[in-house]
DNA sequence: CTGAAAGCGCTTACAG
DNA sequence: CTGAAAGCGCTTACAG
């Protein structure tokens, strides 16, 4: 391949200078229309490609934000983190920065190895999706760019978490399903999985404390539904069971459902359920889950906004940034 | 923030050169292993931080890849597309490459909008996932970056296109179901919408034609469940119905046996089913869809190995390079 | 093993 | 509007 064409090369030809070739090329003003035309054209037949490397070397900044994901998130075709991390990258795009995309291999978290973005010095930034382990974590908040944390947090106050507001919104959740009657209530999930379970399950046993229900009693009806690191397991329906069924997510929801109809109970006629996430599923039966979507389009923007004036030394309190989402309604509870 | 430390810092500070810096930080040989580890602990204590994009100015390589994919590929939660991502960043980093990632906006590609991460000369070469209108493709081949196609094909013997062995697949396939006893066998899928699915269905003709079965009866079956952009559209059923139907794809699949069962039809007992994916799907009846797998893993290193070869000159022979999948057989076909 | 020198291609700040 | 000069932080190729 013949040698690179620079914009000096450009200028040289058309005996202008090179800062009018950058003037011209990059849209700045300080040109005449008819001088960037003409360097326009020659770019263009001179097949010049603009050197992001030089610009981000001069001006000491990548532009790249590093998404970084642990494998066992997106293992699964469907995956939540997939959405969240569409979103994320186009609002970077939006915001003239780009997304470079990192998978966390399980062996690097557990070894708490150095990102390799952070290594190839490739991010002003970082963004971390997902819940990592406690020695990943004190890696990479030691680490010498800013960070956020997306859809999970730790005890840590000097460190941004984005995260879904689990507790309050399952606070309601429960509330709605006591409205409609139900004093017997379960919870299917692993309270000691991630921060957003737990969160969930204590909106949940707000929800009881305050209406006075029996909170020993339903914890007979407690279903784990993983094991404590995260990794599902299948799980049996307890031998008695309750009016109702709060569970942690709406995939385990249709599990459950699913579940119960091979039992020979319905939903919500004999059995009511509520969820988390709104995945748009329906069961062969015609149920939707009663469920919280979470804004995610939100959680990335604020994620991104937090981390870009990080980025740019603005000083904002560090902590957890909690984004509300809404109660969908659908055809799973029953009034009793 | 205080001023950015460089090499050249660590260098004045240990009375060394800045080469020495840069060969004991890089891990590169030609520094004694004293002097390794006090540059390193340097490095260290004083926040050094390696800097990319001087480096990739120097060798005017970016080490970057670009990733494209439209929009509507990713839009709803379940994707292929997302899991053939991951399989190309992960190799792309095994190969110490780095993945940016670029959403292509349906109006962009309309108005056949020159890629963000291209403009702003931040990739050494692209890979586009999946089908993109005619005039977007037109600009993409002719800019000044290496490119591959993935998922898709255009009749154009100058570029690499890398995509699953629809037709093979599917003849063998339909001839599986021809073996078990069928011989009116219908199709579903627009076969206008993509190469592939046009493809699935000419091998699906194939292999009625070498058994003398009539494609102008089977015809009669065609359904289409999307409009020619693509587009998904609700389906009906034929008022005839064959004793077997190849799916051009697993989700199509396992919504046609949801209606067949709300009509009182099985599958496979009253009808058989065949799909494409391999979708880890099961219908609430325990059905699953014989299909075939794409070597997704085998696609993404592909690929990447093309426009790596490409980037570095590697002088290979351009085309269509088609990756062989496996027939997954589960219980949805029977034997008549 | 160690290091002096040159250079990658842009942009900024300033002068005319 | 136009441009001369300086400099961003590395690495390569070579000499000692």
């Amino acid at each position: 391949m013949g040698k690179t064409i620079t914009m000096g090369d450009i200028a040289k030809k058309l005996n202008v200078s090179t800062v009018t070739v950058s003037k011209a090329l990059r849209d700045k003003e300080g040109v005449s229309e008819e001088i960037r035309t003409k360097i326009k054209e020659a770019a263009n037949s001179m097949g010049y490609r603009y050197n992001g490397a030089a610009k981000s070397f001069k001006d000491g900044s990548t532009c790249n934000i590093g998404i970084i994901i642990a494998e066992r998130y997106i293992e699964s075709g469907t995956s939540y983190y997939w959405q969240l991390y569409k979103k994320v990258t186009d609002y970077l795009m939006h915001l003239d920065y780009f997304a470079v995309f990192e998978i966390l291999k399980l062996d690097d978290e557990q070894k708490a190895t150095i990102p390799k973005i952070i290594y190839e010095g490739k991010v002003d930034g970082i963004i971390i999706l997902g819940q990592v382990n406690n020695d990943y974590y004190r890696l990479v908040k030691n680490l010498s760019v800013p960070i956020v944390f997306m859809d999970f947090y730790e005890k840590d106050t000097t460190q941004d978490f984005i995260v879904a507001d689990n507790f309050y919104s399952m606070y309601l959740l429960t509330n709605y399903l006591i409205e409609m009657g139900h004093k017997d209530i379960g919870f299917i999930g692993n309270i000691k999985a991630t921060s957003s379970i737990q969160d969930r399950f204590l909106g949940y046993i707000k929800a009881l404390i305050e209406n006075d229900i029996d909170i020993n009693k339903c914890m007979k009806w407690y279903i784990k539904d993983r094991k404590d690191s995260g990794e599902y397991t299948s799980f049996e329906l307890t031998d008695t069971l309750p009016t109702a069924f709060v569970c942690n997510c709406d995939d385990i929801g249709y599990e459950l459902i699913n579940k119960l109809e091979r039992k020979n109970y319905n939903v919500p006629e004999d059995i009511s359920i509520v969820g988390f996430d709104n995945i748009n599923n329906l069961t062969d039966s015609g149920v939707g889950i009663t469920t919280v979507e979470v804004d995610m389009k939100s959680m990335a923007q604020t994620a991104v906004d937090v981390l870009v004036k990080r980025i740019n030394n603005v000083k904002i309190k560090y902590g957890i940034k909690q984004v509300t989402g809404k109660i969908v309604y659908k055809n799973s509870v029953k009034k009793i």
